[in-house]
DNA sequence: TTGTAAGCGTTATCAA
DNA sequence: TTGATAACGCTTACAA
């Protein structure tokens, strides 16, 4: 491994002095536009690259953001990612991602991880299982910015970035009640998180309105994976005929398109016998068939935001730090699976 | 922001040497047992954190490993990234992402920002139209090694880790064959990368063994994406009924699965009419319907085996340098979407 | 407009 | 078993 060039050869180089070379590479308009030049071209010729852990430790600050997700298989997640790294990027920060696989043990080394690695500031979103944020206490105390997206915790010592999930349950309830459906069940995500109680009380309020009565027997609550798909079909199927709901609303995509395909092999039709509305817009509603009803969540949007958020607060933005919770807007989808009523 | 505690604080309240602390920290077997513990047990108490960047100053090492891949959202990526990252937190390395988006230009920037952040060994599976590797130069040149997984490039400079393509299409294609499909499709990839003229040469083989012409009119080289599907099912049914293919083998399972949809819409039946295979086993190919047979490719051994590898290269473990190839096995799930013989 | 010099926190080498 | 010291490469206050 041959040696690395430094600031100090091409100090030598040029006859110059170090400090000149360090301010020539960062373009300072303090120097002579001809001298930076040199520094410049000198630096390309010499193959120089900038060292940052000797930068880092000089300036303690490390231009790198950390993200925290549950997991990256996502289509939403990915979307957020490419939203946050096209602003980060933008504004001169790297990233560093890990993912807390939705258990809180992982989230809570990754959190300690990212401590370490002195980033600035970090994003991130809850893993399913996270009961308090006890272990984001070293960012806290040492005034480094967090911000949550998605999958938030109420606290007042964080801006987060979210989406009204409780108006969107709401239309999707609304919409299938709009079908003719009457029964509706609702397969539901744990309730410590606040995305998956405010699409409970969204789905209660679309009852309410409708006065239908809220049943607790037709709420699920689940890991709204394959598996809990599956297992709800089976109950659907093990009721009497005249007890089962005529729509079920899924908290995301997945347990709709397991559900709903259990169901059509045992006869069900959809969405005549059972209407079906998911949440996320994944890419399996569109391959389903009947194409799923679903919430399309702006994860790009939702990256953006948080990344620009964060990134304001590190410049010092105070009126950013003020904005505690940022809500963006997310559509109905209606597709084939809800749709009763030909026109 | 308070100061960062430093291994001189620490040295100053146990009243010992800087060095003797950073051994300590370290668990250094040379030093006192109980001098260990109390400066462990003196840094918890200080809230002390190791500093990474002064670290690798020093050391001219970052313990960091790079990885380029061409995008984040398949089922296969994601389980790469699970097996590198387990191997490679095990071992003691951090690793950073960044994603080509299958463009030659974002991965050639990714690669440079990746060289600047001094990895310590890079990790890639090639963008869809990269021509040549001219852009790791740098890395050659400063002997930093590269691992090529999947969409690898033939070089005598690195080693890489791939499934044999070849075998796995080769199987995939037999097997429509012994369900007595005689015109066979192919919806190939970009035949700049092996992985794609593999999947064809296995095709080939199969129709060859068989005694099936080939005919390169039943070969459609494209970027198999949801929307190239959809042509060549467009394609399909611009045909005469007797000139259509009976069945169709994709190169991979969203473009297989998208072309299937569309021939349903369209009343063809699956399988009676037209057989399908895919590959990679993604989630879609367990959710259309039929079912789709597919080829399960082993993304978790094949992000442990790349990082194994580059760990056992920095490692200086040379008979690691002289496997340039290593080649994973995949196998053929066959599902309904090809099952047209009922025994 | 450029130079001098100190310091960021860690670790390897040598000495004790 | 522990300590002293120099070095890693860059930045910046201050001086020229």
């Amino acid at each position: 491994m041959q040696k690395d060039v430094t600031i100090y050869d091409l100090a030598r180089e040029l006859n110059l002095s170090p400090a000149t070379i360090s301010r020539g590479l960062k373009k300072s308009n303090v120097l002579n536009k001809d001298t930076v030049n040199r520094i410049l071209d000198k630096a390309e010729e010499m193959g120089y690259r900038h060292n940052n852990f000797a930068s880092n430790l000089r300036n303690k600050r490390t231009q790198t953001i950390g993200i925290i997700v549950p997991r990256l298989n996502s289509y939403f997640m990915t979307s957020v990612l490419a939203g946050i790294e096209d602003i980060a990027s933008k504004e001169g920060y790297n990233i560093i991602i890990s993912q807390s696989l939705e258990k809180k043990e992982l989230e809570k080394s990754n959190v300690h991880t990212m401590f370490n690695k002195r980033v600035d500031g970090l994003l991130i979103s809850l893993a399913y299982d996270t009961k308090d944020i006890d272990h984001l206490q070293p960012f806290f105390d040492k005034q480094i910015p967090v911000v949550f997206f998605d999958r938030a915790f109420p606290t007042e010592h964080s801006t987060c970035v979210v989406i009204n999930n409780h108006e969107a349950a709401y239309k999707a309830v609304k919409h299938l009640i709009e079908q003719g459906c009457k029964r509706i069940m609702h397969l539901a995500g744990n309730q410590l998180r606040d995305v998956y109680t405010d699409r409970l009380n969204g789905y209660k309020q679309a009852l309410e309105e409708n006065n239908i009565a809220f049943d607790d027997q037709l709420v699920h609550i689940c890991k709204l994976g394959e598996q809990d798909g599956i297992e709800a079909a089976d109950a659907i199927l093990s009721m009497q005929p005249e007890e089962r709901p005529d729509a079920v609303f899924c908290a995301n995509d997945i347990s709709a398109v397991y559900c709903m395909s259990r169901l059509k092999e045992n006869g069900i039709k959809i969405p005549e016998d059972i209407a079906f509305a998911g949440f996320n817009n994944d890419a399996v509603s569109r391959v389903v068939e009947p194409k799923l009803t679903t919430i399309d969540y702006p994860g790009y949007n939702i990256g953006e935001a948080a990344a620009s958020g964060l990134i304001n607060i590190l410049k010092g933005d105070i009126t950013m730090i003020k904005t505690t919770k940022l809500v963006l807007q997310a559509s109905l989808l209606v597709r084939d699976s809800s749709k009763r009523q030909k026109k």
